[in-house]
DNA sequence: GCTGTCTACTCGTCTAGAGGAGTTGAGCAA
DNA sequence: TTGCTCAACTCCTCTAGACGAGTAGACAGC
């Protein structure tokens, strides 16, 4: 039965450490030390109450400690699993390079057949709507102007890896195909540029938190996964800030690359 | 009493959603929509099982999902609270530029002073090891080849924020002031360009996920905090690795800001 | 004024049990 | 072979209670 060689740790009565945190204490170093690899099912919760002679909460405080440190995964009916881990997905600083975008593809889409994944997108939305205060302050319009709001999921091979909403001034946006679900070749940043908006620079503001409820469901996240969320403004030529892209991203899938001049 | 006024939401018998969670669903929307403010400390367990009619675990349950969502912390003794936001530092991409080393202090020291807060490094270690894998991968060094490793933890206003260790190769920092607890002005950049490699650029790899229980420890970060690991390797002007910085921040505490070009 | 104690209140740990629901595989029936 | 039922196993939800330990305020005694 998988997992069942790994007990065989011992409580220390003596210890003044929680007996239910002693119990994780073998199951991560068990997963640390490679006993338990990712995918492995660990001991039911009956075994582990045999084992170590304890109540069924405790094992389950244990196993609860190890979910919200990301180790591993409990599935209704099946058991719990060490956290496989997934492909991670490296985003460059040149990704938004016109020299990429030159070749009809957005970004995300381009990038993915080249890392050999499948991409999708999917929940597109396009709406006009009042810019939230911190979007408004990067974009520079008035707080609660309405703006276009571009949203949508990104998928990596089925799985959701990246929600995207984006706000572009209403009047950069109306009546171009900015406002359409599909934003024709080379994404919206083609179509900005064919506005005479020649992109210049983008800053991006990266921030890790917990998901909110609403994120971990359109991402599937389990307990113990962070995101990132990550604001990058596009700057035309005249320095005029011409987009937010407000992005949640699975903290799993992602690596992301930045180069730094030394000046 | 705190908190009391929130005590208002109902249980919907016919929902099937756990009884649990509803009551974190009130929680966390009185929390959200601002009726508990940060610090707020939530109504007690025993006051929340009165209210709900429910059994202490459940309640207790309801509290553990908002714990692990980072939305409060508890304290043995005092009740539940609201997490404060902490003051948010802002690390920007040309923070190791040259002009700043120029004024005789480390990056973090110099613009931690000058956010107005109090810079303080401790836990300063300097031995020689074998670089990890994915390190001496990037310094271009054979697997397991001696380098030196220059670690240490920075707080701010009395709070650990982050955690840094630096790879160099033996043959750059030996019989330097890299050696030293104490680098010297300007810290080990300025140390590495007397040496005559003179710095071009950085890459930084930036990751989030939950912490480690030593991590945890290090930066007193309770359950809900990911952390940011961040690892910036230097190249001087002939393209060689000199150094690989691997940092643990606490994901509460930092925002990223990089620019990019749009080339 | 200071100190130590006492008490009420808080969350932490642990036990013992009940019923429910999702998963899986064996075995049987069509 | 295919499809169904059923039992065993899994984790999920919830109850009811016990004891422990940290906190904070009231209060008596010095």
């Amino acid at each position: 039965m998988a997992g069942d060689e790994i007990l065989v740790g011992q409580l220390d009565p003596a210890s003044d450490r929680a007996v239910f945190r002693q119990i994780a204490d073998h199951l991560r170093e068990a997963i640390e030390r490679g006993r338990l690899s990712p995918g492995d099912k660990l001991p039911s919760e009956a075994k582990l109450m045999d084992h170590y002679a304890v109540a069924r909460m405790t094992v389950r405080n244990a196993i609860q400690e190890l979910q919200t440190e990301g180790l591993v995964v409990s599935e209704h009916g099946r058991g719990v699993f060490v956290r496989p881990r997934p492909q991670v997905k490296r985003l460059a600083s040149d990704r938004f390079a016109r020299r990429h975008r030159k070749e009809g593809k957005a970004a995300f889409i381009a990038e993915s057949e080249a890392a050999g994944a499948a991409p999708a997108v999917d929940m597109i939305q396009v709406t006009e709507a009042a810019a939230p205060a911190d979007i408004a302050e990067r974009l520079k319009v008035a707080p609660g102007e309405v703006v276009v709001v571009r949203s949508r999921r990104y998928s990596l091979d089925g799985r959701p890896v990246e929600t995207a909403t984006s706000y572009i001034p209403a009047e950069l946006a109306r009546g171009t195909q900015i406002m359409d679900a599909n934003p024709g070749l080379g994404g919206i940043y083609a179509r900005l540029e064919e506005q005479g908006h020649t992109l210049e620079r983008f800053v991006e503001d990266v921030f890790t938190r917990m998901p909110t409820r609403e994120e971990a469901r359109l991402l599937l996240l389990g307990p113990g996964i962070p995101v990132f969320r990550l604001v990058r403004t596009a700057f035309d030529v005249n320095g005029r800030a011409v987009e937010v892209c407000d992005t949640v991203m699975s903290g799993d899938a992602y690596q992301l690359s930045y180069e730094l001049p030394a000046h």
